[in-house]
RNA sequence: GGCGACAUAGCCAAGUGGUAAGGCAGAGGACUGCAAAUCCUUUAUCCCCCAGUUCAAAUCUGGGUGUCGCCUCCA
């Protein structure tokens, strides 16, 4: 399996730590407002490496961290007159909606910062011990011109980042680009007691310190987004390995990020989309599948028209699998059988080629086109009348759906049954009963019409269910409907 | 100013040396009462431009143009 390594700068074979086992960290949002869909992808894409480690059999160890206590969420609980606290809790609950209709799964550990103040301070407290940190007025700062190695994540060094310096000089600083590990804490803000008096944790040491209490130094793979790579995650490999002596985390992975009208889409930019907005319009399988169909490290435009087209081409393999469905309905499948070889030979072909693209640095866009390889295989071998024998057909199509669901379990696209199956929207809840019984009913009274070749009523019929968001599709063997969107 | 990424058909997008996946949209055909769905065929003599390396380049090198990002909170 080859990693592009931010750190490295290419495509790195993963080795991981211990075998058979994989140890990931992703940097979580913070909780001051709803997820926008650009939080929505790395969370979907380092899910779906998650997914993917699961299917080769390694052991997952995932953590992804909630940060609740900071700037925004104070500012924010003032504007609204909460606890800052409480307002970060709120929105970890709002989080955990978006993320679940996305089908992203639960990490083992969601580690809260607020919950982590000890460890921080421990950290915080090695460092200065170790000569890496000096404290001022109840800051702590971290000093980076001690760190030999600050700049190797981000490829640059302390003189090009003075160049075109931004930040703000602050004289206690013993260098600009020193950052803090704790900050004192100002009246009205959150703070905990430590040795250096009241105060709160900065930024970056909570990740370092989460990450170290879960998964130890030098584990395998470190996510988040392109903008986290400096100063963040630079500063957390300083932090940790000045702490430790030790390697932080060996694979760095930073996915690109989304765009509205090739701009980045920002909070502060203002130009962001809420994923619950997006939801109200797309179904949550036909954002999970846009997000996966670009490589993660590439930019992904987003506007509507871009999603109405990943619907679209979702339409298809939706398709697929209904024609699957349909085919092996009610029939048991028989072991003994030999699949066909005339489909199951491009099947193994298309099995081999999803792996390797997974492989390759988890390109999700390549195996969503074989997915598509595999709807377009299986459709035709449908129409097809010359098969061996009806047991053997079964088998290979038998085969054909294990691979979709297989597909879906590392992609996470549709809804599943406990057993891993496809769930498509006309199984998903028990609620549907009644609505079934009226489309049959009203699918028998159109059929009686079309057998009296009345085609005005017939066809007025459908016109009014397609309006109401339901689609007739007449077949040889039978009226088959389903629903649009 | 420093550092970096990207540029592939109408649109989206894969492809890091061997002669352009896939999807959406479009065209033609089969099927259909008509549709829909599906299948078949078709849509880039060519991958921003110029020069170079090579038997061979979208893929490597140099130069140019354009777009975006990071250097400040951001996934």
């Amino acid at each position: 399996m080859r990693i592009y390594n931010t750190l490295t700068r290419k495509k790195d074979e993963f080795i991981p730590r211990e075998q058979g086992k994989v140890a990931i960290y992703v940097c979580g949002p913070t909780t001051y407002n709803y997820i926008h869909l650009g939080n929505a992808r790395p969370l979907v894409f380092f899910d779906t490496v998650r997914r993917y480690f699961k299917y080769r059999g390694f052991n997952v160890l995932y953590v992804q961290n909630f940060t609740d206590i900071d700037d925004k969420i104070i500012n924010r609980a003032r504007e609204e007159g909460y606890d800052p606290l409480v307002l970060a809790e709120r929105y970890i609950g709002e989080y955990y909606k978006d993320a679940d209709a996305l089908n992203v799964l639960r990490a083992d550990v969601h580690p809260k910062v607020s919950g982590h103040i000890t460890e921080i301070i421990e950290l915080v407290k090695t460092l200065l011990d170790n000569g890496y940190a000096y404290a001022v007025d109840g800051d702590v700062y971290f000093n980076v011109r001690h760190f030999t190695g600050y700049g190797k994540l981000s490829g640059r060094t302390l003189e090009d980042m003075q160049a075109g310096a931004r930040v703000e000089v602050d004289v206690r600083k013993i260098d600009p680009m020193d950052f803090a590990l704790w900050k004192s804490a100002k009246p009205d803000e959150p703070a905990w007691e430590s040795p250096w008096g009241k105060g709160r944790p900065g930024w970056h040491i909570e990740c370092s310190a989460m990450a170290l209490k879960y998964l130890g130094f030098n584990f395998d793979i470190h996510g988040g987004g392109f903008d986290l790579i400096f100063p963040h995650h630079e500063n957390e490999i300083a932090q940790t390995e000045a702490a430790t002596g030790q390697s932080f985390a060996r694979y760095w992975m930073h996915n690109g990020f989304i765009t509205v009208n090739q701009e980045k889409m920002s909070k502060s930019l203002g130009n962001f989309f809420l994923v619950r907005d997006i939801l109200s319009k797309f179904a949550p399988e036909v954002v999970r599948f846009y997000l996966l169909g670009t490589h993660y490290r590439s930019p992904l435009d987003f506007d509507d028209e871009k999603l109405t087209s990943a619907q679209r081409g979702l339409e298809r393999i939706k398709t697929s699998l209904r024609l699957l469905d349909e085919a092996l309905a009610g029939r048991e499948a028989d072991d003994e059988a030999r699949p066909d070889p005339l489909l199951v030979t491009r099947l193994e072909e298309i099995h081999i080629e999803f792996d390797k693209a997974m492989e390759d640095d988890f390109n999700t866009a390549l195996a969503i086109g074989l997915m598509f390889d595999l709807a377009r295989e299986v459709n035709s071998y449908l129409q097809r009348n010359d098969y061996p024998n009806l047991a053997e057909r079964m088998a290979a199509l038998q085969k054909a759906r294990q691979m979709f669901a297989q597909y879906n379990c590392v992609l996470g696209i549709f809804k599943t049954s406990a057993t891993g199956d496809i769930l498509l929207e006309n199984q998903e809840t028990g609620n549907e009963g009644l609505v079934e019984d009226l489309l049959d009913l009203i699918i028998e009274i159109r059929q009686k019409a079309r057998l009296k070749k009345d085609w005005s009523t017939a066809d007025h019929l459908r016109d009014r269910l397609k309006k109401l968001g339901i689609a007739l599709e007449d077949t040889p063997d039978g009226v088959r409907w389903k629903r649009l969107g």
